[in-house]
DNA sequence: CGTGGATCGTAAGTGACCCGGAAGGTGACG
DNA sequence: CGTCACCTTCCGGGTCACTTACGATCCACG
């Protein structure tokens, strides 16, 4: 299953292209702005990024640039402008590929499986994290601690998800509201804090002091190996 | 230094292309069949290869799937077909980029950059930059000091950031402060003066002689390695 | 050489905000 | 009717952002 991420403006250029990603087996996500894109891109998500630099308010250079120092995913680029110093200005920022419109679809599909080749290649993900006081399963959703399974909620294991999916880095409140209760609840951050007590009185050994679920005051949050 | 492999047998097409590369300051070995080509490729020198398919003799798509067994090294088809089978079936054999002729040498440039830009991303993945007497983690968003992690307020750490991300550049203080602070606050020098000096004493070894958080004065401030 | 102004660095104080903890209300579901 | 998950509200404690004040330094100019 390959997950690839949509950021167009267009909403039937998204559909189309929505459409036929879908009905090769693939999974689409999708953004219409820049600010979207980001947040969706450096959730981790996506296998591969196609974007239409055609967008009001956003300059495509400069979200290419942000996308790259976020996360390794690949960018293809699919623009109307066949100018070669577009191309190669839109390369130089971090972009991948570059197609220009109107695209043969068979071509698109042949270099998205380039690319996702190319990225299994280079890591097998392990869908085991193993911390020092509890286990988590990716792949079956279950959580361990001390060998006995721990049951959670829905969404106390949606948090639990995004943040070990990003181990080690800090993933900021806007970004885990987003993701687990979508972009109407962007500033409810008090379910935050609820949920991730109640994590941390599941999980931790000293849920006062967690080891494992971080808090970083006014920045967001971080699982900690 | 990148090490170009052109294959290609046609001689004028390929001291063209050689001509080019090596004026770019690339390194360029050629091979006119597909046997040297996979001697040369499988030698592990070239970066990338860029192949031309029109051959006699040889099955390009066959010959794009020994390279791929043999070598993880990119390789980019050249070729004057248009078509999109003929596209797809070079993508799909384990080629990693189509440019069909007659081709601008800027982009094929930039895309060479692009993949040789991947290849050493994969050993770097998380931007780190380490300083002398400290090292940053932009992507976990983390300082450490001497080994042991330094905590930082929200606003110190958003003034390091940016200084860090335009490591040696200068930044103005009303871009800082734009960044930082959002633009209505683009005259309040006193808040840059408070953080660096807590920057400082939080990261520098002799924070009244600072070595890495400079303040050029009247311009701005400036990160140095 | 002395002086004044502008810019910079340092040190506190204070109010606002954020966090963690607890607990009650509500609706879905069996 | 009981249980479970989710949402909401309240509160105490701690941290942080912003402010003010003052001394140091640099430079221009008389």
């Amino acid at each position: 299953m390959v997950t690839v991420l949509v950021v167009d403006h267009e909403p039937q250029a998204v559909h189309e292209l929505r459409d036929a990603l879908i009905g090769c087996g693939h999974d689409v996500l999708v953004a219409e702005d820049g600010e979207t894109a980001l947040d969706i891109a450096s959730s981790g998500k996506p296998d591969v990024v196609v974007l239409d630099p055609a967008m009001p308010d956003t300059d495509p250079v400069e979200l290419i640039a942000d996308l790259r120092e976020r996360t390794p995913v690949p960018v293809i680029v699919l623009s109307e402008r066949p100018e070669p110093t577009y191309k190669v200005s839109a390369l130089d920022a971090g972009a991948d590929d570059y197609v220009t419109k109107p695209f043969d679809l068979e071509e698109l599909l042949a270099r998205l499986r380039a690319f996702v080749r190319r990225a299994n290649a280079e890591v097998a993900r392990d869908p085991v994290v193993i911390a020092e006081a509890f286990t988590v399963d990716l792949g079956a959703k279950r959580v361990y601690r001390k060998g006995v399974e721990v049951h959670l909620t829905p969404n106390e294991w949606a948090v639990l998800e995004v943040l070990v999916r990003n181990s080690g880095r800090l993933v900021s409140h806007h970004r885990l509201l987003r993701e687990v209760w979508g972009p109407d609840r962007v500033g409810e951050l008090q379910y935050l804090r609820v949920y991730l007590a109640q994590l941390r009185r599941k999980l931790e050994d000293d849920p006062s002091r967690p080891r494992h679920l971080i808090t970083e005051p006014g920045l967001g949050h971080r699982f900690e190996l």
